[in-house]
DNA sequence: CCCAAAACATACATTAGTGTATGGACCAAC
DNA sequence: GTTGGTCCATACACTAATGTATGTTTTGGG
């Protein structure tokens, strides 16, 4: 159980001495998730990476679990919370889908700290039930979204989840595979145009 | 050292022959690696899980960087080696195709060690260099051996070659994503009907 | 039976990381 | 200016894990 330390928010930004507060540990934790998952997530590197030490640490966290939990809650917030922005436009099917694509693949490669982030999440949920819950939680919101564009492709039920968990799995693979190597962005792009053109195909052919 | 006089009564494992092998350990291994991923190796561990303590372990092995490398090294020469039992069998496209699929999802997907292993090597090479380059190397025989497929299916050969790209991130984007859930065995077969459906849908549109 | 090497046990040294207890600097309010 | 709360430093205890050095047992060949 985390007690819920308030979140101070310094208004003084005292010259000297700036204070930190727990978005900006969870921000520097951000970085060695990013970096080497969460199991290399030391509370004195992040302590070095903000210039104090662990005492720091132990006033706004309880400990380090505190530090993972707060860190996933925000992962899910933020990853639920960006959904409403991609919200479809009303406008085009093909452009739609290839806006959503672009935003899940090219996009997506460029933010190589955000997917790093992302991958590791995932990683970690393989070993720990509470990630486990928030990454399943996000997937379904994801998939669930996608749906509303899917069904101007089809009208089987079925077939628009499936159809959209195919495309879900398929990023996401892209993003597994392809990420940090060396010719990717333009094997992405072509791998982004290539699904499009599949999910277009396959119009109501049941 | 005040010890009991009796004789020391250690490695009561098995009557007759109880020594350990250095695939002995890789096995072991394997266990901790599907796990709890790379990280979590421990070589305590193993030895408890063995029946065993340390000395043995720093027989067999340099020291713990020795046994990552040997277990990374064993793993690309098995998944490269299988794939020679892989081979097309010169039977009809789609019948191939569907056996491949199912080899990677259905299949894949009751061995679950097999595959959390698979994912562990795969997270361990976001920050390995030596790990990066034997997933590569892996990455680039699958979608090769199955560009051989696809060339049935398209004569364009920048076609075949992201096809194979496509479904082949499909299949481990499923595994990723997947693996592990509650009704993942009927989802999985459903994602890979389609899959299969839109790869022979794909035939030279172009 | 004997012996050398293989296979494992035991003990120790060292390091890295967590958590806790306590003290101190700093600011705001009264 | 004194009091109290916030934020961080310092020092200590504790655990887990690696590696090394050396002793001990087991095994196969002569």
């Amino acid at each position: 159980m985390t007690d819920a330390r308030q979140t101070t928010r310094t208004r003084r930004k005292n010259p000297g001495k700036a204070q930190l507060t727990r978005d900006d540990w969870l921000d520097a934790a951000a970085g060695e998730v990013a970096a080497g998952g969460f199991s290399h997530l030391r509370v004195l590197t992040l302590a070095k990476k903000l210039g104090v030490t662990r005492g720091s640490f132990y006033w706004h966290f309880k400990d380090h679990e505190d530090l993972v939990v707060s860190f996933l809650d925000r992962w899910r917030d933020r990853r639920l919370h960006e959904l409403q922005y991609w919200k479809p436009q009303g406008g085009d099917v093909e452009t739609e889908l290839r806006q959503i694509l672009e935003l899940l693949l090219t996009d997506a490669s460029r933010n190589i700290r955000r997917l790093q982030v992302e991958l590791a999440v995932r990683d970690f949920a393989r070993r720990n039930d509470y990630a486990a819950d928030l990454v399943t939680e996000v997937d379904e919101a994801r998939i669930n979204q996608n749906c509303e564009l899917y069904e101007r492709l089809s009208s089987d039920p079925q077939r628009i989840r499936d159809l959209s968990l195919l495309m879900y799995v398929a990023t996401i693979g892209s993003q597994v595979v392809l990420t940090g190597k060396k010719g990717d962005a333009e094997t992405i792009r072509r791998v982004e145009d290539l699904m499009a053109r599949v999910a277009l195909g396959q119009r109501d052919d049941s």
